[in-house]
DNA sequence: TTTTTTTGACTACCACGGTAGAACTACCCG
DNA sequence: CGGGTAGTTCTACCGTGGTAGTCAAAAAAA
């Protein structure tokens, strides 16, 4: 019942926001969001309330506002939308996706070294 | 002008075909995905029209039908779209990404070794 | 030549992400 | 008590991916 966590870029956002705080109102993620996004309140509410139809956040009253709390984990939805794009994009095989990001040189030097340290002291699982 | 190359499900399959073939007519598009899909001929058709609206693959006429080419390369869409979903999901951060195919178990083992390999051997660009 | 099949064009839907205005409601303050 | 204000709900609209039916033209078959 929670496989397939696909969120578009402004659900990602207030996502954000919500892990980060725990919850927050709806006027809370607006004003977190204003400055790179600039957008409307009611953009906001109207974005929230169809995320909770959608089951990934979760509401309660207080007085007139609402608290909104994410109902599912950074990392589900990591795993969820990587897991598509690996499965659309590369047929699933998740190495051919790390593959691409060297060779594509999306991987900067720096995180290369890194990389390899992380994998060299053994670090499976 | 060939920045954000974002294709759906259907428009990758269709991609795939283009790309292993260099260029087919819609129907044969439509019988290489029939098995895996079973779509109507004109969905295809329909979404090869719409694909080439956004410049993605590009037609001549052979008699009656269309002979459909890829406009852009695969490596092409997989660098934008794993670009985007870097973006969005890890705010730009590719270890992290790494990060996360590790932690997540989503690489196995074998391919972590392979991994480990590739790195070792200095394979930087 | 007439009929049938092929094949692309046009059009229409639906779902969903994103966006926001308008309306309703409840509170706070003078 | 009444108006302003904050916050939610309703409704609507656009773009796009996905799906397909209908239609017309052209080619092939009868």
């Amino acid at each position: 019942m929670s496989q397939p966590y696909q969120l578009g870029d402004l659900q990602l956002a207030i996502m954000r926001v919500l892990w980060a705080r725990g919850e927050a109102s709806a006027s809370e993620v607006h004003a977190a969001l204003l400055e790179e996004r600039g957008l409307a309140p009611t953009t906001i509410a109207t974005m929230l309330r169809k995320m909770e139809d959608k089951g990934v956040v979760d509401h309660r009253a207080q007085g007139r506002q609402f608290i909104y709390r994410p109902c599912i984990a950074e990392s589900d939805v990591r795993e969820g939308m990587v897991g598509d794009l690996v499965e659309r994009l590369f047929r699933g095989d998740c190495a051919a996706l790390v593959n691409h990001l060297i060779e594509a040189g999306e991987i900067d030097a720096g995180e290369l070294d890194e990389l390899r340290a992380r994998l060299g002291k053994g670090g499976r699982r």
